[in-house]
DNA sequence: GACAGAATCAAACAGGTGTTTAGAATGGAT
DNA sequence: ATCCATTCTAAACACCTGTTTGATTCTGTC
């Protein structure tokens, strides 16, 4: 029912940015159903009618977190790609388009406080929608894979616009996996086992990828 | 408003049985929070205390539910895997034994009812723990790991240990993500694509795997 | 200093939660 | 017919939820 206080409000001080970053770190952390608003105010040292009062709701202060922080890391994916596509000198080969996409993709996760938690919000999100169900394949899933499936088929003349687009999911879902996979085994406690562990993983999973790549792209041609 | 005689429809539909199937939708579908024991016991036809009294709470109802799941879906996706093992004649090859994995993983799902409600379970299960957190890995990822790597290395000699561990991570990566984005973008009202079908993708996987192992191990012998 | 608007606060609101209770049916076995 | 354990029922319990309210403090402008 209020206008927006301060669009912007850069200094980390503000009420405001406090209860984003609270919520943002506790919806990751619980789920959106799990969270109260009162965690969310004490976390921030805020009132508990400071969310309604800033953002007219729990709901529109999930959706705010989400939108300032995809369009960011849509940009971060893909940007990788194009780069090395539009670089001056020789065409990227195959292994280097996938290697680059799995670095970017497993980047924010390397640093463990703001990665994991965006990370782990879209995963939420992803099997308890509380968005318009389309905007995330809008705004993030189809741009980074039209991205990706562009770049290997540049990189693999003869491979179909289906064939790449197969490929795509399979590296992502590998990707993705690593990801659960790497904190649901911290969660439980267990100490990680090295082969698993999240470098050597990426090493593996391009090494992987490359080769059923080439096995698909070969198949195809006979 | 409640006892309607003409309900009950099997020999074992005790009030019992009526909650477990009902709770088991209703978890699988809104997950566990968000579903309301008034809700699982009117959707059964039963009263409020019902699940209090037959499970001794909430929690132990959701404890029950995967107890009787689990070990029957493990079971299922281990023995096709064991059986091309032990089979008399020649070898399995490589594609064999990944081709029988998958149909064996992604088999629960195509018929619509029983077994997605299971796969949804269980990923709900995987992001937000309410079950004993060793439980799953113990009972369910573990085993059928285990049983997935042993048999790769005996159709490839010289994989290791530690690349059976990422291949098998990789390919169930790969089928996890099959379907999530099936039910994602089901659930999101787009129409399939044609080339992300379930048959079609269960193909791809096969072909990709045996090629990205193959790369693997080729590149670990120099 | 005076004033307006933004920001914060404690308290209460209406509704939903899982669980408990005491009492009433039910179905066999004696 | 009596008894007893099992099963079911309606009502209440204590607690937590997101949101609203009306008053109070803070902040910047004239």
């Amino acid at each position: 029912m209020t206008f927006d206080p301060q669009e912007r409000a850069e200094p980390g001080d503000g009420t405001r940015n406090k209860l984003l970053d609270a919520a943002e770190r506790l919806f990751a952390e619980k789920g959106f159903e799990q969270t109260s608003v009162r965690e969310i105010t004490t976390e921030a040292g805020a009132n508990i009618a400071a969310v309604n009062y800033h953002f007219g709701g729990k709901d529109n202060l999930y959706r705010e977190i989400f939108h300032r922080r995809l369009a960011h890391l849509r940009e971060q994916r893909t940007s990788k790609i194009e780069a090395l596509q539009h670089e001056g000198g020789s065409r990227p080969t195959l292994e280097d388009i996938v290697s680059a996409f799995t670095s970017a993709f497993l980047e924010p996760l390397m640093d463990h406080s703001e990665g994991r938690i965006l990370i782990e919000l879209i995963a939420r999100e992803m099997l308890s929608p509380h968005l318009p169900r389309t905007m995330f394949f809008e705004e993030m899933i189809d741009p980074v894979r039209e991205s990706l499936s562009r770049a290997l088929q540049s990189a693999v003349p003869g491979l179909t616009d289906a064939e790449a687009a197969r490929c795509v999911h399979s590296i992502i879902g590998q990707l993705v996996h690593v990801i659960h996979h790497s904190r649901l085994a911290t969660e439980a406690g267990r100490q990680p086992r090295e082969e698993l562990d999240l470098h050597v993983m990426a090493d593996h999973v391009i090494r992987f990828s490359v080769g059923g790549i080439q096995a698909i792209a070969g198949s195809s041609k006979v």
